[in-house]
DNA sequence: TCAAAAGTGTTCCGAATACACCCATGC
DNA sequence: GCATGGGTGTATTCGGAACACTTTTGA
């Protein structure tokens, strides 16, 4: 992007030049969640690069200045993870003075929901390490992003409240068992089965398959599938948990 | 804050030298919600400088390096509309590469609601004018301002249905009629006048006072006060419009 | 007396809750 | 058979929506 001069902008009362307002860092950091074993999952790095070498962390990086913070957010959790085509959502930005010890560093805050068994992350450039950990059992982590994840955390359970988009948590086939699992890990609530049953049938975004499981040791369950399209028609609150 | 020597660090995989992750521009808008006479409103600056020079636009402008977002929020505003002790909460952020003519401009939005007749702001520094505006009937604005208060309104509204904010934007002492249509005005929805008396008082956050309307001419209604405290010791949720 | 808004009560309906119970499969 | 989870039905409660009605004031 071309810039015009600034110096004939009067940009502020402040006494400082205006160059001086020109040296912010920015960064986007992606919290990834992912549901495995009827537990909410995040994917860290572990960092290969000082500050904070071999902490474990939220995986993101300096913006670079041609692009545009969605498309850096993709890029980056790329870049570190090797995850693609993960539609990412933004939902705070932090800017403590000292959050970053290098100079001072805003970053925003995006996050994603991923049908783990699906995305098979490979640490590369400074990311050392990936792995998913157990949202409730975390190790202690770089600069403020305990805080952040925190932050994450909350915002996605004010969305899978309101939203259908647990789904993309779980494969394309699922039992009602498993949906229920789901949102129960994801809630830290139990439900009634059957309550649970009517509500979401009663929605009617789910499409019964003429499937069910296999080798289960007990009745096997009917496989359902989230019908995007059959939302979107609707577009009522569907789930009021 | 003092910089350790950036040039230790391996902060990103991307060729350009660190120091090019330093230029980014750092700002604050402040959305300030009113309520008058029935209608939604929101405060302007007309500017006074360039670039945009004589349109109307949200409050704003650069963060200096030294301080924190929410500060400077507050900063910024006190500087151009004269309005203190106005707590300010941060819902957005907005960072397209051409959103400001003058470079790589990211701006951190915030909200927040007064009571209209308490503040009255004065146009300061840059700003030639303030004046509040009706939601609905805007002017158009400068940047990418439209894009911001629209954000700016959807969170208000979302915000307003589950936690007791829109009391800030009446008088301390008012009537159940004066709080209804304050939620009209808000979500633009019509609520039945029984239903609306029976959900409020049935959420006992409010104080029934020994004083009533004066100089109506119509049996003048009871004045009700907020009960924040009460509020705080149930934590419901209270609101589901 | 009338207009205008304040304020109350009652009925209806649908959604959420709390259960009790039956069904299919592997071992 | 029996353990295990899958799946259904029902009775009750609660909250919201609709609306008819009475009350109090100023003019």
């Amino acid at each position: 992007m071309e810039k015009k001069n600034p110096d004939t902008y009067f940009l502020s009362e402040n006494n400082l030049p205006f160059e001086d307002f020109f040296h912010f860092g920015l960064s986007v950091d992606c919290i990834i969640f992912g549901y495995h074993q009827g537990s909410l999952r995040v994917l860290l790095i572990q960092r290969g690069a000082e500050p904070f070498k071999d902490s474990w962390a939220i995986p993101g990086d300096l913006v670079n200045p041609s692009e545009d913070l969605t498309s850096s957010a993709s890029r980056v959790l790329k870049q570190l993870t090797g995850l693609t085509d993960i539609p990412v959502q933004q939902f705070h930005t932090f800017g403590s003075i000292d959050r970053h010890p290098v100079g001072r560093v805003i970053t925003v805050g995006y996050y994603a929901l991923v049908r783990s068994e699906n995305h098979h992350p490979i640490a590369s450039t400074w990311a050392s390490n990936v792995k998913w950990f157990d949202v409730y059992d975390l190790p202690s982590l770089a600069f403020d992003h305990e805080e952040i994840l925190t932050k994450a955390v909350e915002t996605l359970r004010t969305k899978v409240r309101k939203e259908p988009v647990g789904f993309d948590l779980l494969p394309p086939k699922f039992t009602l068992l498993e949906l229920q699992g789901m949102y129960e890990a994801l809630l830290r609530e139990r439900f009634d089965k059957p309550n649970f049953r009517k509500k979401i049938l009663g929605a009617d975004v789910l499409v019964p398959l003429d499937e069910v499981q296999k080798n289960v040791s007990h009745r096997p369950a009917k496989l359902f599938h989230f019908d995007k399209n059959r939302y979107e028609s609707q577009k009522k609150q569907l789930f009021n948990f």
